[in-house]
DNA sequence: AGCACGCCGACT
DNA sequence: GTCGGCGTGCTC
């Protein structure tokens, strides 16, 4: 057939929501193969999709109803490693083909085709005797790298006039680049770190195994300050010894690892490609080009980095593992680090995941084998692990209105006397979570979400923290119009900075919060505001436990240590354990010892007494028995699915549709539908499902088959999440 | 995701 | 009589 028409037929996937591929014809003479670039028409416009080797039977679309690939694009085709991935993905999370292609994506358009820039290297023979400017030229030279006028004039601290009558001279030769300015590569042997016996039996480990060139999933757990950053730096080092060999290092937040990022220039004399969401398009074609290219040797980014071109990727690296924040709850719902686990096990390369905390799950599987377990435990350096110790505050009333239990408020004084710093974390942010009227009774909610307004005094506001609806502060009650009359309940970080103020006047404050905290410039004023001591007292959210290091903070308070332990949620007292343990890691980390102290009405509960004496076995053991007899992750397997549409009527109808035709047998159960625990979000009406099985059975198969028994309904949006995070 | 198609209210 | 609102559904 494709003799007679001279052409053939192709599949060809789009980054639309589209579950699969579309058929098109291309002409013989334009040779195209898989992961190649295209534009095609679709409708009466034309968009550019990706080439896709996928099984031409299952489609029986006539072939005269195709349409022809208008061009073939000269952008290189993508790796057949980022296909894989890209379909893995997309079975895994039941989302659309398309919708993950466009994660892929999300880079190279065609107008996104690099500029040809002129570039400069030495000639290969210079005079001997040379003018003191052009000594200084041929003296900073990197190897061989070409440059182009205005980098040659930085490094070699010259003016531009210098470089230019080199280049007439004919002492520097052209170099044509078709593409973006390179990344400076990292020089393994620049700087080797001085590793403790641990730190190197470790790196030793890693090595060895990274030598096989087989797929191996290594946990590297320490405790804050124990050197797993210099570790895992050799695990770089000794994979950057293959001169093609790329790293994927995968961080939870790239904004809040400025501190990382010296720490890697300093070991590799260069700073890694960096990629995150919020690049600009410069930026993003820059490091989107290194990678295909093979240029980018090291890439540090956030979760949306698996999905770049690597050519060769030879090691992967998730930092801070245990992070929620690699989980994707919009969209395409996944996991970075699972996924980063299944991208090293296409690729066939070592991955390390590192965390002082790690997850439960990681550390299940560490335990079953599945992935090695290396443990630093000593503390680089002469700091003592934080002395812990709960206050009950059943026994030590607050008094209302306030949150720092006397107890507390005496370590604090000593503390300040001395002159060394304080840090209470409370995990909330704003003044205060529920402001209610005092003579009715009102809450003031949002009227997009079933949620309670909190206060900001920062920003006079009352704000919703999950649609981000805000108003004034009302001067009268607007249930009762009773004046003056609305009262705050409970505390935020700005409540608890108030008391602390009034309780030490002079001392001085600061609040860490994503609220004061909005750009990279913003943290590294308060960071060096915190390091210079110019600040006593600091009270943060979560926002501390992102790893800075405070030499003179020596004792942490944790205002309310049962926060997030209640709740549906299977993964909360893990939660709770991890970010307690993070915060306790704040305390004393140079030559001074810490303390940490615990507010807490419930002291016996598991989560608190493991951390207060240490014993995080225990702990492990206990909540590893309790999800092994719930059959919860990593033992079964886990989804929710979430129905979602602005009529609630039509949401119960649909849901108790579902609910009739669920799948029930041994090994799997579907619970629901109830109201989700967030009802009502941004204007929409929300009811859940939760699927239970056993890690025998293909959950995903029994989802799709589920939701094909009943045709779509208009007005009802489905999401799908496998291994839920948060349940809200 | 776009974009056309389509079926009801205010305009020259 | 037409312009245009955005609800619905298809795109090889």
């Amino acid at each position: 057939m494709s003799e007679l028409f001279s052409s053939q037929r192709i599949q060809v996937l789009l980054p639309l929501p589209l579950s699969g591929v579309l058929d098109y014809l291309v002409m013989d003479d334009l040779p195209v193969c898989e992961g190649d670039f295209v534009t095609v028409p679709l409708s009466s416009r034309e968009v550019q999709g990706v080439v896709w080797d996928s099984d031409p039977k299952s489609n029986d679309v006539p072939r005269e109803k195709l349409k022809y690939v208008v061009r073939k694009s000269e952008l290189p085709s993508l790796p057949k490693s980022l296909l894989k991935f890209v379909e893995w993905v997309a079975q895994y999370t039941l989302s659309p083909l398309g919708s993950v292609l466009k994660m892929a994506l999300s880079v190279p358009r065609g107008s996104d085709k690099p500029k040809k820039k002129t570039l400069y290297k030495l000639s290969a023979s210079l005079p001997e005797k040379l003018t003191e400017g052009r000594r200084r030229v041929s003296d900073a030279a990197l190897s061989d790298m070409p440059l182009s006028v205005s980098d040659w004039c930085e490094i070699a601290a010259v003016s531009e006039g210098i470089v230019r009558g080199m280049i007439k001279a004919g002492m520097m030769t052209v170099v044509e680049v078709y593409g973006e300015e390179a990344f400076i590569s990292p020089d393994i042997d620049l700087q080797r770190a001085s590793l403790s016996k641990e730190q190197r039996d470790a790196a030793d480990h890693i090595n060895l195994q990274q030598k096989s060139d087989t797929y191996k999933c290594v946990l590297l757990e320490g405790v804050t300050g124990s050197g797993k950053t210099e570790v895992y730096f050799e695990a770089v080092a000794e994979a950057l010894k293959d001169k093609t060999a790329q790293v994927l290092v995968l961080v939870p937040e790239i904004a809040l690892t400025a501190q990382w990022l010296d720490r890697f220039e300093e070991r590799f004399g260069s700073v890694p490609v960096i990629w995150h969401s919020e690049m600009t398009p410069a930026q993003r074609r820059r490091a989107w080009w290194a990678t295909i290219r093979g240029e980018a040797r090291v890439i540090v980014g956030a979760r949306s980095a698996l999905f770049l071109p690597l050519v060769n990727l030879k090691l992967v690296i998730v930092d801070e593992e245990h992070s929620q924040t690699f989980k994707q709850d919009e969209g395409v719902m996944y996991n970075g680090r699972d996924m980063a686990v299944v991208r090293a096990m296409q690729s066939h390369c070592t991955i390390i995941l590192a965390s002082a905390t790690p997850s439960l799950e990681t550390m299940i599987n560490a335990e079953n084998e599945k992935y090695d377990w290396l443990y630093l435990g000593e503390r680089h350096g002469p700091a003592e692990l934080p002395d812990m110790s709960c206050v009950d505050l059943r026994q030590h009333k607050l008094k209302s209105g306030s949150w720092i239990s006397a107890p507390l408020k005496e370590e604090l004084k000593e503390n300040l006397a001395r002159g060394e710093q304080s840090l209470l974390y409370l995990n909330r942010r704003g003044y205060a979570p529920l402001t209610l009227c005092r003579s009715c009774g009102h809450r003031m909610e949002c009227p997009h979400c079933s949620a309670w307004l909190v206060e900001h005094h920062k920003f006079k506001k009352l704000e919703c923290h999950h649609c981000g609806f805000n108003r004034r502060l009302p001067e009268e009650c607007p249930g009762c119009a009773a004046k003056d009359s609305m009262v705050a309940v409970g505390p935020g970080v700005e409540r608890v900075a108030e008391e602390l103020q009034l309780l030490f006047p002079d001392a001085r404050l600061a609040v860490m919060s994503s609220d004061e905290i909005s750009s990279p410039k913003a943290l590294k004023a308060m960071v060096d505001d915190i390091e210079n001591h110019n600040v006593d007292f600091i009270v943060g959210t979560q926002i501390v436990t992102k790893g800075y290091h405070f030499p003179m903070l020596t004792l942490v308070g944790v205002i309310d240590a049962d926060l997030g332990m209640s709740g549906a949620d299977p993964r909360a007292a893990e939660r709770t354990w991890q970010q307690l343990e993070q915060v306790a890691g704040r305390a004393g980390r140079a030559e001074h010892a810490g303390r940490v102290i615990f507010q807490t009405y419930a002291p016996d509960h598991p989560v608190l007494k493991a951390i207060v004496s240490g014993d995080k076995d225990m702990f492990l053991e206990q909540e590893a028995a309790e999800r092994e007899a719930q059959n919860l992750p990593p033992y079964g397997k886990l989804a929710s699915l979430i129905l979602s549409g602005p009529d609630k009527n039509n949401i119960i109808t649909v849901s108790k549709q579902l609910a009739r035709v669920a799948p029930h047998h041994d090994n799997i159960t579907v619970l629901g539908p109830v109201a989700a625990p967030l009802s009502y979000l941004r204007g929409n009406h929300r009811y859940r499902f939760l699927i239970k099985a056993n890690a025998n059975v293909k959950l995903q198969l029994e989802i799709r088959n589920w939701l094909d028994k009943l045709p779509k309904s208009r007005g009802v949006k489905i999401q799908i999440d496998i291994d839920p995070y948060s349940f809200y």
